[in-house]
RNA sequence: GCCCCCAUCGUCUAGAGGCCCAGGACACCGGCCUUUCAAGCCGGCAACAUGGAUUCGAAUUCCAUUGGGGGCGCCA
């Protein structure tokens, strides 16, 4: 037992046809915390079998998405070892001679079937409601005849000799014991036409020639593990221990896609979530500690993830609580940090028109005061382009909070227009000083009074609190803003009733 | 159509026969705090799919039904 604690083995196999989904990264997580807490190695390694749907530039992706999560990898591109290479493109002999020894066993054969008759086959089985699935035309091909073929110039596929017979089963480590019978399993293809291997056949030669201990993956490959067994089987090669991870579901239940919104762990980093918080939220999809922990740091996961508390049940990507869980991972952030991963949002959000590079002093003065109002890292420009704009654009009507006409909205403005420009200090506490008795003095509410004032200084209605980001605006930008309100408040034409 | 898997609040989940007329979290709804919005705190709403069986006792075991998901490619 002991001993096959320390030998464990685990890949994460993509295949590089885009950007790396959040699922395909739950299912590398879970591999990578299984490896790391068993002290074992976690493996990539690249499956660019297929040759049409590859992607420039995808594994650069998929590892970028890899290293933006902190998950490391012990063999695989860019570090090798003593396995590779780790891109099965590279290692197509290996699959090559494997599929010919199935054939000369007798485990596998040639089929000359072309496309258009497998899939006028298919069109007639689905016509007669019988299950689809190759119907073993060339599996009765004597060598000689195979040869001919051959010969003539025809293109061929290997495929494996499933038993007719009998079942498969296997101990799933999440599921338990699963059957199938054998019967219902066609004679699958091994190696294509042009030379590459299926999924099947690959996966199975590297999972052994890798020697890896156990293959965690996706549910939706449960159904073809009967076929791997039977490859390890007619390979000679001991197979793996399998656990087939629940799936991940889109809102309306279906396997998430590209339809249910951002997909890719990419969009997510680009769209400000961190990297901890999404860490924690997917370690989270098909997996608990208990029954109330639920902030836990990447080595609280490590320390206890086990696949005994995995669950079967397939899970929705619920996004209002990564929000939730991204603005509480946001809010423990110490404000340096904060700040540091802000700017380049800000850099990358604010308009063209504000000079670049942004002055870190000011910018490190405003963060502070949206901390803990984002749940993003992307929402904070919205929070603070008033801070770099220098024309406010809005309505006039905006100037008249709840409770107040014009002729009050002017009296407020035009009060502590006075009142500010005379102040020594004009920082938040004597801000605060010279504008708390106002409320008093004109007899009006706080919220009339700091209401019109935050409209005036932000242009909008909702704001950080106002005597800081007053006094982060300073005296001469409050006092413009201040009467560029009064301009448009004595512009704007009476509003009509019942508009 | 066939095969496989699954089934606790809207969502993520705890629960491995009595501790559960089911616990936590997100969301939602109230309240407090408050210059707006957040944050924070307090409270509330809300689930064992159905039917049998086993048992003194079932969310927990078994069987059906129903529902959902996945698979059935020279894709992975």
């Amino acid at each position: 037992m002991a001993k096959e604690k320390e030998n464990v083995r685990v890949r994460y196999a993509p295949s590089p046809t885009g950007s790396p989904h959040v699922g395909n990264i739950r299912t590398a997580l879970f591999n990578w915390l299984f490896a790391r807490h068993h002290g074992g190695s976690f493996i990539v390694r690249i499956e660019d079998t297929d040759v049409a749907r590859r992607v420039e530039g995808a594994v650069d992706t998929i590892l970028e998405a890899l290293r933006w999560l902190d998950m490391n990898w012990d063999e695989g591109p860019e570090v090798g070892g003593e396995h590779g290479p780790y891109f099965q493109s590279q290692r197509l002999e290996l699959y090559q001679s494997a599929a010919k020894r199935l054939v000369e066993q007798g485990d596998a054969y040639y089929c000359y079937c072309t496309p258009e008759r497998l899939e006028e086959m298919r069109a007639e089985q689905v016509k007669l409601k019988q299950p689809p699935g190759y119907d073993r035309r060339c599996r009765g091909l004597s060598a000689t005849g195979s040869l001919l073929k051959f010969i003539s110039g025809s293109r061929r596929v290997i495929r494996f000799m499933t038993p007719l017979e009998k079942q498969t089963s296997f101990t799933d480590l999440i599921r338990g014991e699963v059957t199938f019978e054998n019967a219902n399993i066609d004679d699958f293809v091994l190696l294509k036409s042009d030379g590459y291997p299926t999924y099947h056949l690959a996966s199975v030669v590297d999972d052994h020639v890798m020697a890896i201990s156990h293959v965690l993956r996706a549910e939706e490959w449960l159904s073809s593990t009967p076929r791997h067994l039977m490859l390890y089987r007619a390979l000679g090669y001991k197979p793996p221990q399998f656990a087939h991870l629940p799936m991940l579901l889109g809102t309306d239940r279906s396997k998430l896609s590209k339809r249910h919104g951002a997909v890719s762990v990419t969009e997510y980093k680009a769209q400000g979530y961190l990297a901890e918080a999404m860490l924690n939220f997917l370690s989270l999809l098909g997996w608990s500690l208990d029954d109330k922990t639920e902030i836990m740091n990447r080595q609280k996961l490590i320390d206890n993830f086990s696949l005994k508390r995995v669950s079967q049940t397939a899970a929705i990507f619920n996004r209002e609580k990564l929000d939730w869980m991204n603005g509480f991972y946001i809010r423990s952030l110490d404000i340096g940090d904060f700040t540091r991963r802000v700017i380049p949002f800000l850099e990358r959000d604010l308009s063209t028109e504000i000079k670049r590079p942004l002055p870190d002093k000011y910018v490190s003065r405003i963060t502070p005061l949206i901390h803990e109002r984002v749940k993003t890292l992307a929402d904070v420009t919205e929070l603070t382009d008033f801070f770099f704009i220098d024309e406010l654009d809005y309505k006039p009507e905006l100037l008249i909070v709840k409770k107040m006409n014009p002729d009050l909205a002017v009296k407020v403005l035009e009060t502590s227009r006075k009142r500010l420009g005379r102040l020594k200090e004009f920082d938040e506490n004597s801000l605060e000083g010279a504008l708390r008795p106002l409320t008093e003095e004109l007899e009006m509410k706080t919220g009339q009074v700091f209401g019109t004032l935050r409209v005036a200084v932000t242009g909008r209605s909702v704001a950080p609190p106002l005597f800081q980001t007053m006094a982060v605006l300073g005296r001469e930008r409050c006092l413009d803003r201040i009467k560029a309100a009064l301009r448009k408040l004595k512009v704007a034409p009476e509003e009509p009733e019942g508009e």
